[in-house]
DNA sequence: GTATCTGCAAAAGTTTTGCAATCCA
DNA sequence: TGGATTGCAAAACTTTTGCAGATAC
């Protein structure tokens, strides 16, 4: 992998970001910097940089895929009416699983991750009213 | 919601389903049954299904959206050699939310889910070599 | 009878790909 | 220099939508 302007700001943008941005949303950042910079490189460098485990591609509700500039695994927030995907900003520990049990043997599991959904502050309104 | 032919089929051939197919894939397979039935169709209902809580859609890797025929929230497994996406055969109990956490207090949380990855029997060897 | 539903076709939205030019090591 | 990378345009793919006619209740 090559270093590029390109690919440095795309993942600069994406560390700055918070809020899990989709390719777009990145391209649109990035093109603050790199006018020129084009949709597909963008596309290309996200999924480069996933594969290489810099950063991490999530499977979200709508359309588009958004990127996690935080490789290692951890559990998101889902707000179930704006949309919006946050981290959550403490370790969520799965259950060990039974080693024993032929289901688990007969599998190679790489790990496990827990999500969860509901309403964020803005939608629920506690961040207007805090009880 | 009215009773139509086309419904019906497309909810009874994803209860026969056991691999979470993408619509497409309903759509192959109520096609075999109802020969002049068309894509939207079946868009439209598994839409409708998953709206009215008949059924699930599942966020999955890869392009397209998989559905569930069990509505009630379970646990599931995916493959990361071939995609397959199971279903984990035991409930997994997610640690109970520290509610005076102020994070978790700003948020309505209406649940959570525990997904698994790693490789499915066929893509470990073990559906063919038990230790 | 009327609101819902279907099929068709077209549109919309997201992501991928072919290719020639350019860039990095 | 040579392989990786980019920009552009086109293609591919998935999902949604408009509409006229058919259907369920």
């Amino acid at each position: 992998m090559r270093r590029t302007e390109q690919r440095s700001v795309i993942l600069e943008e994406l560390r700055r970001a918070s809020d899990h941005p989709a390719a777009d949303d990145v391209y649109l950042r990035v093109r603050e910097r790199l006018p020129h910079i084009s949709l597909s490189t963008v596309y290309r460098n996200l999924e480069l940089l996933a594969t290489e485990g810099l950063i991490r591609k999530i499977e979200h509700g709508g359309g588009q895929k958004r990127f996690d500039p935080v490789a290692e695994p951890h559990s998101h927030f889902h707000c179930s009416d704006c949309g919006r995907l946050e981290d959550v900003p403490f370790a969520v520990e799965l259950p060990e699983l039974d080693r024993d049990d032929p289901w688990v043997r007969a599998r190679v599991i790489y790990g496990g991750r827990a999500d969860y959904f509901g309403l964020c502050p803005a939608c629920a309104g506690t961040d207007r009213v805090l009880p």
